[in-house]
RNA sequence: CGGGGAGUGGCGCAGUCUGGUAGCGCACCCGGCUGGGGGCCGGGCGGUCGCAGGUUCAAAUCCUGUCUCCCCGACCA
């Protein structure tokens, strides 16, 4: 349905009251999408053209990697997710059938598709292959927000590749960042890949795709050749004027000076003068720095942040914050606390200069040592584990850190899966292998959502032509009946049977609402058929990216070549 | 889960403090005018005031409970 006095396109002149992003404003407001629920989102009949578009460009590109399209079911049995582990997630929603057994909705599809694969693949003769889905998650957010941004229901490609070992898994993975890279592109977001974190799922790599906007959850940290999500960031710290170490660290009366500020102030250093202690308990770890698992000091530099993440990934193990009482019994009375004096394991951040002489807490009340050198007065282990800062540098150059949405990312997951669920085969020699996967999600929603807020303007969606749900919008002036909706209708007609898709505004309003509208909606081409250029035979033309009038506007006979050459000068 | 805010026609809001039988703009319907940037005039339709209970002669308004939604944080395999 391409004409708008049929099409169901409920547009709104003011926001919903309670929409603080972008593309949680214009995509309610330019009739793509409606909210049903707390993270519920239906999707009207515009918004699906363009969701659908997403979906052909990484069709088209999965399929050039071999990938094979399939359909796994979302409602699922427990069992599986009772043998993976992923049983206990809070997100994954659960459920019981009339009979009472436990079932699930599928937040991805690993234990799904491994299970088949465990059933079907005997020999290293039925590897390697990639299979993949566009298929609903389900997840129990903690909190869905910003409209389709983050949603308890959304639709993912997720492909799953499965190789006999780690240098398949290598080639599919970079065959699959190839894909990703021509999907990205084709859209005509704004994007990068990053590494990230492996998180919990363990396996050897990771990257995520990322598309900057003021609305990202993520934060990724830049420099020339450089970009990482600042959850696993590493880089050079700007540098701090430090005093000479003391041949013995000096003590310093500091009343009531418990946080790294009052002690700078009180002291007149700076924060990066000082060290900070972030005492840690630690689960029994395969880490010989913390083999005996229990209390870690992890110290880092008084103007940095210990980050949670890059800390997990080198205790290797769950930890949590020590409580106040730990700290007393085997440190010092929290506030005060510091590394010299003491038998606790100390894992010391690299940012820390060895030749500085620092202020560190004294592990006694109202006290601070002055001139303390870490290695001579105290002994550590280094490490990587505070968060990078705008200004750090890399190589030389300064990283800057901007807010992103992730829109897809791709996982070596090795043999988390096939482990468990048996997914095994007999390689050359009879020996029973496990399958090493890979898996690779994409989010069309969040390419939708992430394009509205990269292109926007104050009159509405100025997204690429790829995203488009139409490829031009016809306004047609005139009352009905009038020669100019005529012509507006050949013209219609004409640009179709070209293979173009057109939208006809044939509705019997004035220009304004008409305008408006189509600026909200955001085609990449509006051609107006009004009395002015009519009797020149032309309809006027307008580029919405930039609003720019074209000049001449295009002829009505011919109409279909001069659109197809215009066409490919749109962003 | 912690903190904050909000539920009154399709959308955006006022009314709540100080109880007295629901209102504004837009949208919508009818008629007319208008016809290049959300136009004008006239006439209309539409609301269990989130839900339940309580107080009262009387509740959108006061009390209790509950549900829902939004924002910040925690979380995010």
């Amino acid at each position: 349905m391409t004409r708008l006095s049929q099409l169901l396109l409920p547009t709104e002149r003011q926001p919903p009251a309670d929409a603080e992003a972008i593309s949680h404003k214009l995509m309610v407001r330019a009739g793509l999408v409606r909210q049903l629920g707390t993270g519920l989102w239906t999707w009207l009949p515009a918004g699906w053209r363009v969701h659908q578009k997403v979906v052909q460009i990484i069709r088209e590109e999965i399929d050039g990697v071999g990938g094979q399209e399939m359909l796994m079911p979302v409602l699922q049995p427990a069992d599986a997710w009772q043998r993976t582990g992923r049983y206990e997630i809070d997100e994954l929603f659960k459920l019981q059938d009339r009979k009472g057994a436990d079932m699930v909705l599928a937040m991805t599809h690993e234990e799904c598709v491994t299970t088949h694969v465990a059933q079907v693949v005997r020999s290293y003769r039925d590897l390697p292959f990639s299979l993949y889905h566009f298929q609903i998650k389900e997840r129990d957010e903690p909190r869905p927000r910003a409209g389709v941004l983050r949603t308890r229901e959304f639709i993912m490609k997720d492909a799953y590749t499965f190789d006999r070992d780690e240098a398949g898994l290598q080639a599919h993975y970079d065959a699959y960042a190839g894909a990703y890279d021509r999907i990205f592109d084709r859209t005509g977001l704004r994007w990068y890949s990053v590494e990230s974190d492996v998180g919990m799922m363990g396996g050897s790599g990771a990257h995520e795709y990322m598309a900057p906007c003021p609305a990202g959850e993520n934060e990724v940290a830049l420099a020339p050749g450089y970009a990482a999500n600042v959850e696993i960031a590493s880089a050079e710290p700007q540098p701090v004027r430090l005093p000479a170490p003391l041949a013995a660290p000096e003590s310093v009366h500091t009343p009531g000076a418990t946080t790294v500020e009052d002690v700078a102030r009180l002291l007149d250093v700076p924060a990066g003068g000082l060290l900070k202690a972030f005492p840690v308990v630690v689960d029994a770890s395969e880490d010989a720095r913390v083999a005996a698992g229990g209390l870690v000091l992890v110290v880092v530099r008084g103007d940095h942040r210990v980050n949670e993440i890059k800390l997990a990934n080198v205790l290797g193990a769950p930890w949590r914050p020590a409580r106040e009482d730990e700290i007393a019994a085997r440190i010092g009375p929290a506030g005060f606390i510091g590394p010299v004096g003491h038998d606790v394991p100390i894992l010391l951040d690299d940012a820390v200069a060895q030749d500085g002489g620092y202020i560190a807490g004294a592990n006694e009340t109202d006290h601070h040592l002055r001139g303390v050198r870490p290695g001579r007065d105290f002994a550590f282990e280094p490490v990587d584990v505070r968060t990078v800062q705008a200004g750090d540098t890399v190589g030389g150059a300064p990283i800057t850190i901007e807010p992103a949405i992730e829109v897809g990312n791709i996982f070596q997951l090795g043999t988390r899966y096939s482990a468990p669920l048996g997914a095994s085969y007999l390689d050359v020699n009879g020996k029973e292998q496990p399958i090493v996967m890979g898996s690779y999600g994409i989010g069309p929603a969040r390419i939708v959502a992430a394009a509205v807020e990269q292109f926007a303007d104050e009159q509405g969606i100025a997204g690429p032509r790829a995203l488009a749900p139409w490829d031009v919008e016809i306004v047609a002036l005139g009352k009905p009946g009038s020669d100019e909706l005529a012509a507006a209708e050949g013209l219609y007609r004409e640009l179709r049977s070209a293979g173009l898709e057109v939208l006809l505004d044939d509705r019997p309003l004035g220009p304004g609402s008409k305008f408006a509208d189509a600026e909200l909606l955001g085609c990449p081409l509006r051609l107006t058929v009004g009395r002015r250029s009519l009797q020149e035979g032309r309809a006027e033309a307008q580029l919405r990216r930039g609003l720019q009038d074209v000049e001449g506007g295009i002829p009505l006979d011919g109409a279909a070549e001069a659109v197809a050459e215009l066409w490919r000068t749109l962003p």
